[in-house]
DNA sequence: TGAGTGACTATATTACAATATGGTCACTGA
DNA sequence: TCAGTGACCATATTGTAATATAGTCACTCA
């Protein structure tokens, strides 16, 4: 939990300005004192609101993260067929990852050091990840198109395990050589697997 | 290719000398003069065998992967049926290394630089492993325990996908958290997409 | 002739002092 | 009372001079 009034207009200048500077110039380089001077208040003044500089990273690194899972939920949304679902979860996934990673590199590195650290932000978005793939399984299983005999979180926990190397930060950067073809292999791969 | 006499004494104690020191003291730690003390000649006399420090390390580091190459050969040729070759090929990959890293920390930090910088001997080892892969699916087709529908090649660069995180030095340290469970439920998820 | 080397260079690494930064706290003044 | 702060401390980061290292080459002498 935070630390002063949750909903307070100088806390979202904090935010506004962070993300701003992140962006710019990255996390590590973005002094307290810099987002302070952004703001018009003095440094002591942010540690009314955030317990921490990396408190505030970790929101920023959140929102990225929720831009990828709306990235993710609006690929799934756009179809009523479980296996199509799925295979834009993969497709999704790593192209709405290589876009952070791209256009906005600096917030991506943040994303990887939260990675690295096991930040709740990551966790929580795995967290969700999850539950959007145990919702597409559900279904799957409902209209008949998967199979129903193995347990349904194994399934989805080994599916996010195969998703991993895409979906994580920290591993993105060292996936670019498959991140072209690997989408489509393993989602044709897993989809053969949920085959009834 | 490399330089000077390929079977040369000096050679050999080179590659000795070299595995020593850097299981020891770490690649970066371990200067080519104290190798070159080591072996009782001078500094320059190396580089009549070895075009660079690196070359050295790229030999001890091949070493290790064949290691690791031949434990998981090892495994798979104690059974006969595919499916069983698959599961322990997914075991074996992860515990040898894992034993690299937790036994022989420094020479996995070669491997792990050498699948950074995209050494030759990471690349052979990967090829190495696409080709056991490869012969599994091939018996596993014949038996007709294994579809036949998918194009053999496609399914192993799929399979190989999903083995990276613990077969590539550079991902494994970032897997450790999954190493435990993921051999078992991901070679049973690719055994189930290889059903006929 | 060719196994083996000392001396050399350009670059990488280290050591460490100087500076900057994250974070706290007692305090102010409206 | 409490929104807001200056001054402060311990640690992290940086700049840089000194050192160490990878790699070469002309050379020796058996």
């Amino acid at each position: 939990m935070g630390r002063g009034p949750a909903d307070h207009e100088v806390r979202d200048q904090i935010v506004t300005a962070a993300t701003d500077h992140f962006r710019l110039y990255g996390y590590e380089k973005t002094t307290v004192s810099d987002l302070a001077k952004a703001i018009g208040f003095s440094k002591a003044y942010i540690y009314k609101f955030f317990e921490s500089k990396q408190a505030i990273g970790e929101l920023i690194c959140a929102n990225c993260l929720q831009q990828i899972e709306a990235d993710i939920q609006a690929a799934i949304d756009g179809t009523d067929r479980a296996p199509e679902k799925l295979r834009r979860m993969f497709k999704t996934a790593v192209e709405s990852s290589l876009r952070l990673f791209f256009e906005n590199r600096k917030l991506y590195d943040i994303a990887a050091s939260a990675a690295s650290e096991n930040w709740e932000a990551v966790r929580a978005f795995e967290g969700r990840i999850q539950g959007m793939l145990q919702d597409i399984l559900r279904q799957g299983r409902e209209s008949e198109e998967f199979e129903r005999k193995t347990p349904l979180d194994e399934t989805a926990m080994a599916i996010q395990l195969i998703l991993r190397p895409y979906l994580n930060p920290l591993l993105l950067q060292y996936s670019f050589d498959y991140a072209k073809d690997a989408p489509a292999q393993l989602s044709s791969l897993v989809l053969r697997s949920l085959s009834p």
